[in-house]
DNA sequence: AATGAATGAGGCTTCATTCAT
DNA sequence: CATGAATGAAGCCTCATTCAT
């Protein structure tokens, strides 16, 4: 049993040039999924199709991933590391703005421009993310909103209100905002941030909460 | 289709009889798919195991449910049904009472009680109504808010908000506050109906959304 | 347990009556049948569609046929009785005329006006009446023309040929014939009995078949 | 598609290998069909037992055939593809015979040989063939026989006969001569042959066509 | 590392037939 | 005699995964 296992690469090359073969069959598989993913939906979509779009064998695709949830898992990460960067992009840009509108600001237009991306990603098709990780999208949306409620709460600003719920309520709007370009992509980003800091500014006029006339009881 | 009523009506309860058994076998399957589904979500869920604790035969399936999908369908119709009945119960006990807050604390009421199904409707599984009713769920769901809020709307008092954009959005929300429940069983209803209206009624502490000390730029 | 089997009839009109029901409902069923074979093929047929048509229900068809290959059976058994009828009818008319000739008119006529049912009954179909009674409609086809060619066979007509493979090849042109009314309905009964008659008069061309001009090896 | 040719040549009769495994599997499945078709019929026979007579696995079949119906054909067109062999090969060998007779009795010949096989494609289970490729069996056989006879047909040969519907009476008379043989094997495919050919050449003896000797009415 | 033919468990669904009413 | 809900065996087919090359 000869071992040809070239321990010291015959090029220096070499070695650069297999990772880069690796980088791109792993990209290529990635893009087809996501293709395939949104157009079938992650049940329906199959490796099968996948693969024949990537143009890689189907051995190919288990030497890169696990399964077909591990899959998808690396297209949310894709998804979640686009919104990092840009929210930090925005972080870092504007300093001096209030956190919660910059990152709502920031996560509609990541959403928008991947639309079919996060849809597929926040829309019932994560089943699988909400059994393993228990929503890990949503959670990591609430995350972010997390901090700056709770130092609200320290400061007294939210009476009765639980900074974390909070934080997950408003995950929940932005979430069904997201979903809303589903059937119409209007209004834009801007204008969704608008609507929802419209929401969370003033909250919906006391007409619609409060027995006006009457004093009750 | 000529429908020959009572050929042989030995006993006029007949007919009863048999359409009992009848529904009570329809019962049997759809209580069985609520534990299933809940159990292992609509995916995992195989006929074949609801079938098993019904205790009927495979064929029998076919007689009252045209496949899996309409037997989810039928199972939402009955959370829905549910939540019509306590929100229309509650509208006639108060009719005074401002409907937005009625119907968060009453459909709060009412998912909390049926948890397990609520989740199963409102989290991801549900990738099936997306796709045949286009969010049935949750536009039913925002439905309930459309109407208090074009009427706010028409008195001015809503400003630049959509009020269609703005009933999804609470809707999100609560479809969250639903989904909270499937880690923790706190706050309940009540609470939670607090926590939303709180939100609504104020909306978010204006230091965080405003730049309070430096004009910007 | 009283058994209120009443063996002595009311009435005495009570038999009739009855039996012309049971007759009626096996009409049905045979006219249903008929309808739902043609239309969907023997194999395709289900007996739900059949008593769907018919209007009665599921047991009621094992009351009159014991399964779906029986009632293939007498529904060719109709057609074989008109096939009979008709031809018995001609000879009558006819008791002078050539035997096969007249056949070969009446049965293409029969064939012609039921053109769908004998399609059923001669083409691929029939697996079953092939598997069953070996061909029998062939076998019942070919069967007129055996005892005549038989006799001609005795008076020394026939020369080398087998009267009963002759028959049966006969037989299989017939069939052709009617099944070429799938496609086309063109030629008519009588103008198609001409083509049969013809070829049966004088053969093919003698060019067609003899080497005309070289004495071959 | 790009295909990567030989990226691993270790061997450069790799492909090869694969490639006639591949054809090996296919063989045993097409042997393993005619021989449960043959036993079964078309419709009895399930792809279960084929498989398991071939000795693969289910996901097996379907790699190679879409269908049963796939399977049918393929076996179809083993028999067409030794039939036109056989017949180019007397062709080749005989240019100087008239057609038909040789066409009818290499295909005596090569169905004689196969039988079973073309039992299977002519009797009742081709319904698919017919439903599919309208006949394509029949007309298949029946092609051969339309240009000698349009031929002679121009020659002024035929009088009134369509040359194509008699095409087809003679594609009739020879399938039911292969179906013949479902019963006997005799008589075996040159005796066959004579015998329709003479009743090609001569067609019935005219004492059983016409009113012979009284003028009728 | 890449290939892709082979695997096979197990899902869904149909439908002829029975039998209690 | 008529009913039709219930039965359940059995077929077809998919598709994630493996492994020899």
């Amino acid at each position: 049993m000869k071992k040809k296992t070239t321990n010291t690469p015959s090029t220096f090359h070499e070695e650069g040039r297999v990772a880069r073969r690796r980088a791109r069959v792993r990209a290529d598989l990635l893009a087809a999924a996501r293709q395939v993913f949104i157009q079938r939906g992650y049940q329906e979509a199959t490796i099968s199709e996948i693969i024949q779009i990537a143009d890689v064998a189907m051995g190919t695709f288990y030497l890169h991933f696990r399964d077909k949830e591990e899959l998808l898992l690396a297209l949310a990460e894709e998804g979640l590391q686009l919104l990092r960067e840009q929210i930090h992009t925005a972080l870092t840009a504007h300093p001096d703005q209030p956190l919660i509108p910059l990152i709502i600001r920031t996560l509609l237009h990541a959403a928008y421009q991947e639309r079919e991306l996060f849809l597929l990603l926040c829309a019932g098709e994560s089943h699988l993310l909400a059994q393993t990780r228990t929503h890990q999208a949503q959670q990591g949306l609430a995350a972010h909103f997390i901090p700056p409620l709770r130092a609200a709460k320290e400061r007294g600003e939210l009476k009765e209100s639980d900074p974390v719920l909070l934080a997950h309520l408003l995950g929940g709007m932005l979430v069904r905002a997201i979903t809303w370009w589903f059937d119409q992509d209007e209004p834009g980003p801007d204008a969704m941030a608008d609507q929802v800091l419209g929401m969370l500014a003033h909250g919906l006029p006391s007409s619609l909460l409060t027995n006006n006339d009457a004093p009750t009881s």
